[in-house]
DNA sequence: GATTGGCACTCGGTGCCGGTGAGTGCCACC
DNA sequence: GGTGGCACTCACCGGCACCGAGTGCCAATC
């Protein structure tokens, strides 16, 4: 029973049309690839390969090319990651340790999947939910404006400006941003929530003297707004760099511009990637209609969580079907594992 | 002498080859304008332009296409920028106006200008080194980590960590957050390279009963960070929206991907915006090779400054040379105009 | 029963050919 | 200077024959 030798005609198809983009046919597969047997048997597999939905003749008298059903099955069943080598770990370490600030570690994060996988990157800044908070700063900006600025164990900042409803007591900010770092920092933002009123107490008892009714209020609107804040996914910012990876595979049967559209929408991308986080630590593939997103039917997502501990955000890289999934896959996680470290030090 | 007219027959020729994208030929001309005369007397007026380079022909028995000095002709001389109407006006009033933050303002902006001009749009972020300061933020973050936080008038926040050569007091810190807003707050950001000493005299002056000198250093250390943070000029941010257009126009004789990989690079863009700035507060247009950036020949760009009193920073959108010119700069016009107004505001 | 060689058939790709039509340049004329 | 006329050019299109890669099927073979 030729099972076994159908997914390696399965693999050899994948592999030829990754890489020179024509429908292979039964002739050419027996001659780059030693699988022993004639091109008719060849043929008796592909016919199978079909029947199941692994592959597709685009018409007759033409070669096959894998569905998006045969990716699937060859990234799960019959690819084996590939070792980066030596000197380009070295190189992804040294050029992601050189980042003088978080921004730029984003930056060269993205830029770095980029190059290495040939497609667009996608990079999620570690997530504001998840992060630890380090520190909260409050500032007064004239009459009744109040200035909110949070700072993640992560080096996000994120500012918000109020507007109070009574006038505020310089003194009095300077007490709260006492307080509330005393009492919020090294919380994850994501248990905030549930500790709010405990927190109001707490600190507000801690500053009131006369006015500690008007302290509460305020402590109150400012947790509101720091979970306001987080609330708002929008917040959530993603980068992308190697659009002009897109332009240059020519994969693409209509148009590139529902795809470049799509990468323009922070808030598909974020669910895109938030959706592939069922094993956050792992590389997780989405091929096709997989994702249920159609703009982007005709690509694939390589994704993986990165961060300490539980992760904390997603990188990703976006291409066409078409792909050297392995190499992918390599490139995607060893950026991620890089980016822990380098977060975590 | 048909001077007049021959200028006339250069309008009509690029106003049809931008509507049809299909080279224009004499017949067509007399035919969708009237300019009274024969198609043979086009002919003639078509030769004079083709000997002046303002149009060529893609091959013998073809219609004409303007060149980039037929376009530049049209641009300075022959179109009037028509005026948006009152409704589209309040569009984007309205649409500004809803934004909550600086971000959102920017957001809002470039997807306005991409929607409006169907091209690429690209918002620079109001300019760290022009605008002025309205608050200093110091956070101690353990034993010698200091957090910088600028905050300039237009909202903008950028942040640096310190490494300090010494411990820091907690106390000092507060004082001296306390001194240098007094001292600097209101000062233009390109202003302090200039009254730095003086400044570090003042502020230390100010602080030191029995250290003064290390906190004279600590000081200074803190201006240098910002005025490092200043010079680095990677952090004038761009941003970019609308790629998707690009490749919807398919007016790119090679790939789309040269103009994809430049508009990816904010150095590049940065440079290309800043150059372009002869007249800050006026709509201007490069077109083809007058920028010289090899990657962009096949793209024109027109863009307009923006921001209260000198201009701030600058916006733009870039876009094939066969475009609606008078349509782009009335909307990067109006679009700064209103930009404008909400920062002021 | 799996494998194989043989064979007829399909069909996309390429090159050639002739016709068509838009457009030009030029020239003689007004 | 403007115009009508005319010969010429050349991209574009449809038709056609040919080539070759590839298939499906079948009978023969291990």
């Amino acid at each position: 029973m030729g099972e076994d030798r159908r997914l390696d005609v399965l693999r050899a198809i994948v592999e030829d049309y990754v890489a020179t983009r024509e429908p292979v046919g039964s002739r050419a597969l027996t001659e780059r690839h030693h699988l022993g047997v004639s091109p008719a048997t060849i043929r008796n597999d592909m016919a199978a390969l079909e029947e199941a939905g692994l592959i597709v003749a685009p018409h007759t008298s033409a070669g096959r090319v894998p569905t998006d059903l045969g990716y699937r099955t060859f990234v799960d069943h019959l690819s084996q990651v590939r070792a980066l080598s030596a000197a380009e770990r070295r190189a992804i370490s040294t050029l992601l340790a050189e980042a003088v600030d978080l921004d730029d570690v984003v930056d060269r994060a993205v830029r770095l999947i980029a190059q290495l996988t040939h497609q667009v990157a996608v990079v999620q800044y570690p997530s504001l939910r998840r992060s630890a908070l380090r520190h909260v700063e409050l500032v007064a900006m004239g009459e009744r404006r109040l200035l909110v600025v949070i700072i993640t164990a992560t080096g996000r900042v994120e500012q918000r400006t109020l507007e109070l409803a009574e006038g505020v007591d310089e003194a009095a900010v300077a007490r709260l941003r006492l307080r509330l770092n005393a009492a919020a920092v090294g919380l994850r933002l994501s248990d905030l929530d549930r500790v709010r009123e405990r927190l109001v107490e707490q600190v507000s008892a801690g500053i009131g003297t006369a006015t500690s009714a008007g302290d509460a209020d305020l402590v109150r609107t400012v947790l509101d707004a720091i979970a306001e804040t987080l609330a708002q996914e929008s917040e959530e910012r993603v980068v992308v760099a190697g659009t002009a990876n897109l332009a240059r595979s020519a994969d693409f049967a209509l148009s590139i511009s529902p795809v470049l559209e799509a990468l323009e929408e922070q808030v598909v991308l974020l669910r895109l990637l938030t959706e592939m986080a069922e094993d956050e630590s792992a590389v997780a593939v989405r091929i096709g209609r997989e994702h249920r997103y159609e703009p982007l039917v005709e690509t694939s997502i390589v994704s993986s969580g990165y961060g300490d501990g539980v992760a904390v955000a997603r990188i990703g890289a976006v291409g066409p079907l078409r792909q050297d999934y392995p190499g992918t896959i390599a490139a995607v996680r060893a950026v991620a594992r890089y980016l822990t470290r380098i977060l975590a030090g």
